[in-house]
DNA sequence: CCCATGTGAGACATCAATGTCTCACTCTGG
DNA sequence: CCAGAGTGAGACATTGATGTCTCACATGGG
């Protein structure tokens, strides 16, 4: 019976598929569930097996986001420091999940209709937060929305990481690039 | 025969139909040749006959959407005045097709083996141009590379596109979120 | 050693979208 | 009025992905 604990043998590592479909969903966002099997190196019976569908498997992705940009939140302790200082933190520890987070923000598109994850709503609370708590401090213009900073990120991030993908910018430059456009802009500054 | 020019009747007006597709298409990018059809008001055969497949209307959207952003460009005059004046004018005239805008960026996500069309890096280096004139002219800071700022360019234009989509943001505060976070970032500036 | 569990490989039915075709209808121009 | 072009509706085959199933194999535990 073993009721000892489920993975008596393999268990083929879920997390190592769901990362490997990450990595491969982010570059061909249409790939088969054939497709993701063979980058996982399992059979398609075996996903199957572990992932009901495609449906399954792509709100199990969606899960995997959200558990990674709730632990970027809160890597990036946001409350602490100037909110500038926060938004850097949390670009940078955001940056490794930017494939995966640009995949489900592509792919929430057409959720439209669906209810989409409440996860996310969190999410945005979270950083919108962050930006309202500088505009309060003095830090941050109050022209712009918190809501339209926090897409904006999310836009950057994508972004980043599809100009990183297609080889047109250096993984190194990622935090940098979104960080200082996002706070300062493409103006220079007399000051600093 | 009628050798004197193509539309002799109706010709279902081709112009409609890529506009049609683009609407819908720029809400749901999975939608059916069927959907698309009768957001179009036409039937699928009459769809088929204009465009041989959905490649071909993907392709045609492609070529809208290029000669749409050239006459943004074209219009927003970008080697008059100063860098940023150009960019504001840019976002301003290139505001009516951040839709479409943003459906081709995602679909040419899968694009990756296939060539592309070269009508986009035609407008790629225009748009990067602006920012290298900026960056000559002491306009613009040097450490974000004209590369990235026209990417970022890109994706903020589709996260204002979606924002203005889902709802969370007024389509007239569109240009303005755009440019002033874009050039001005998020943070305060003592000048000014 | 042998059994049980999990896996890979592949066959198979299903389903949705696509592309093609036919046919009847409706216009317009002559 | 009539001929022809263009259209809508629908039937049909095709294709590709999906979901389900079976069976043989291997690997680890008892």
């Amino acid at each position: 019976m073993s009721h000892m604990g489920y993975r008596c043998l393999m268990a083929v590592d879920r997390d190592h598929v769901l990362r490997s479909a990450a990595a491969l969903l982010t570059r061909k966002s249409t790939a088969t569930m054939d497709e993701v099997a063979k980058a996982a190196g399992i059979s398609r019976a075996t996903l199957h097996r572990q992932f009901a569908g495609r449906d399954a498997l792509v709100r199990a992705l969606e899960s995997l986001g959200i558990a990674e940009c709730e632990a970027a939140l809160d890597a990036a302790r946001l409350d602490e420091g100037t909110a500038s200082d926060a938004v850097r933190r949390l670009v940078g520890a955001i940056e490794p999940a930017a494939g995966l987070l640009a995949f489900l923000y592509t792919e929430n598109q057409l959720f439209e209709g669906e209810e989409q994850n409440a996860g996310w709503a969190l999410i945005d609370e979270r950083i919108s937060a962050v930006f309202r708590r500088g505009q309060l401090d003095g830090e941050f213009r109050i022209d712009l929305t918190p809501a339209w900073l926090t897409e904006a990120l999310y836009g950057l991030l994508a972004s980043g990481a599809w100009l990183v993908q297609s080889g047109k910018g250096a993984p190194k430059d990622f935090p940098h690039m979104i960080v200082e456009l996002l706070l300062g802009g493409a103006l220079r500054r007399e000051e600093t």
